[in-house]
DNA sequence: CTTTAGCACTCAGGGATAGTGAGTGCTAAT
DNA sequence: ATTAGCACTCACTATCCCTGAGTGCTAAAG
């Protein structure tokens, strides 16, 4: 059987009409919303092909249609067209995204926050460092005699520090010395290779050095770690509760739990990588984890600089508006990459007092 | 009407039975429950005094009788007995409590995930530091020519850092200037007066280097102004949605989103502060926040050194299992406070290979 | 004065039943 | 290929009724 022209208008618009309204499209409203020039009993004939077909699918005999995965999925493909942002939208998203230059995770989770209230879905926001990252440099800073601040920082400019106390004194000097070993030794390497390092090293320092050194490579290892699976920040996965597919207080339940592990939502991103166009859409059984199977996700993602991607995404029923969330999406995400690209953490307000 | 030592008994099995059941609990049952040596009939007499006292209420005239707040209240007070905690559960929150040492943040975060986990409960945790707080040192640590890293740390040993990139180059002598003005006039001043000092220092620092300044005491300032009003962490709110009394999704909705708000419960925490005693409990109407009316909430408070507190607590239903999650919070409050103060940061495996 | 047995009464919850209306599929005519 | 017409399906809602748990009250017994 052939997609015909007509049969694409008509499944448009049962998707559009079951989107807003999450109630399964009849003939007679398709009449209304598509002008198509025949009857209803026409409409019938079509919707039975697409039926066939394999895009819609009927909840019951007595029922409208209702669009599957499958039509979804030729929805935003082919017939979908690109929502514009009003300009109320737009500011309003602008004025969201003045966001306070703070540490990278705190604005990574404000965004989705952001998102989530902007689109009404539940939102989640990372930052993909996934890749080799190295540490650059070691800095220790003497606070007292027995209590130093390390300082490391990565390959991709990444910054964290930790005070560390100890049970006996150090003087300067020492603090120089291990500053300089450090430096010497563990740079430049990624997480697996740190540890045999620091076997190796443990076979020519004294004991007590030993201790010192591996402290401050376990919490450079520590930062390492996290970087590369770093925290996936969820917010507003109350929202799932305002769409009626989860009416269903168990279904709720189930999907709510699952968005709020932590690290569930980084296996979603591991198979479609971030690809090479800036959203991606998964729908209902395209996704890969079994407790997303009958809801979509629609990511973006965004650059950090040097190199560094972020993704942002929210999480909702099939039935989502895809246009104008895709939109929103994309949006944020090119805030977010000129907000972090573009200044490279220097505040604007600071430009204008150079001379 | 007096409160009889028979009257508590029954009171007590009343609150006890619908903790665990979450229905209205009658005559017949209580007999069963409480070993009484009187029928049905004088129990009835009882429940109906305990109803105009204001202990108990009555779904409708045919159900059993529930507790009230003030019912609750008093069992809180005298009835409730000290829940122990089995050895599979102190195991359980040991266990839990092996967190990675790393910010302290995170280790919040953690802990409050944890709890939510043990008590089937959504659980927040804070750090609060409600009180001034001020810069006790700056550090700049130079990394290229057009760029540094500030490292400040305040008085309660908190340490922050931040990457600073500069459009213009930048001598290591200048930095070291830099280091020395920020110590001598940014050092020892609240949020507030950092501001009037920024001021005066403009006056007489050239215009370049005013620029600087600022950007590392408006870093500061944002450091000083985060610690004092911290970040509060939720976690697991889908367990609301585990009892019955949030069958209906639209009280689930609002109870959630307050919850999903980040600050909304900083406020809670304004009044009961941080007492005197280990924990406490907020039965229904006790609660300020309008949102939280119907809810109970527990909280324990913990040390975090340097005369740091944190409060960690649940939020649920007011049928809450009040001994139980008491006696968790405690234990896990305790946990805390002995892995921040007793070792001040420094893992336990290092102290071994001291010499 | 307290306790108890007995009984009428209340009321939520759970089927069962029937009516309604949106929507379909099919047929026969255009 | 399209359409009008019609019988049919089935979720949804309202209504009614029944059941059982639980009460409150009364009158008798301790």
């Amino acid at each position: 059987m052939n997609l015909t022209e007509r049969k694409k208008k008509i499944l448009r618009a049962v998707v559009e009409s079951y989107i807003r309204t999450a109630e399964p499209v009849g003939s007679k409203a398709i009449l209304e919303l598509a002008d198509l020039k025949v009857s209803s009993a026409t409409i019938r004939n079509e919707l039975s092909d697409l039926t066939e077909m394999g895009y819609l699918e009927q909840p019951h005999t007595s029922a409208g249609r209702v669009p599957s995965p499958k039509g979804y999925r030729l929805y935003v493909n082919e017939l979908m067209e690109e929502q514009r942002l009003s300009l109320e939208e737009t500011r309003q998203i602008n004025d969201a995204l003045h966001l306070k230059m703070q540490e990278l995770d705190k604005v990574i989770d404000q965004a989705g926050r952001m998102v989530s209230q902007l689109t009404n879905y539940p939102a989640f926001a990372l930052a993909g460092e996934r890749r080799r990252t190295t540490i650059r440099r070691y800095d220790l800073i003497m606070v007292d005699t027995n209590s130093f601040i390390v300082v490391v920082m990565t390959d991709s400019n990444v910054v964290k520090n930790k005070l560390i106390r100890l049970p006996t004194d150090l003087s300067q000097p020492q603090l120089q010395m291990l500053t300089t070993l450090l430096n010497a030794s563990f740079v430049g390497k990624s997480l697996e290779e740190l540890t045999p390092e620091l076997m190796r090293v443990a076979e020519h320092a004294a004991g007590s050095a030993y201790g010192l050194i591996s402290l401050v490579v376990s919490f450079a290892m520590e930062v390492l770690d996290a970087l590369e699976h770093g925290p996936v920040y969820t917010a507003g996965t109350s929202h799932i509760l305002d769409h009626p597919e989860y009416r269903d207080v168990d279904k709720a339940q189930k999907l709510m739990s699952y968005l709020n592990e932590e690290q569930s939502l980084a296996n979603v991103l591991d198979l479609p990588a971030l690809s090479e166009d800036n959203t991606k859409i998964l729908i209902g059984p395209e996704n890969v984890a079994d407790e997303l199977k009958d809801t979509s996700v629609v990511l973006a993602s965004y650059d950090i600089g040097d190199g560094m991607k972020g993704v942002i995404g929210v999480v909702g029923p099939t039935r989502m508006d895809y246009a104008k969330v895709a939109a929103k999406l994309s949006y944020v995400a090119d805030g977010l990459s000129k907000l972090f690209g573009g200044q490279g953490g220097l505040p604007p307000a600071i430009g204008e007092k150079e001379e």
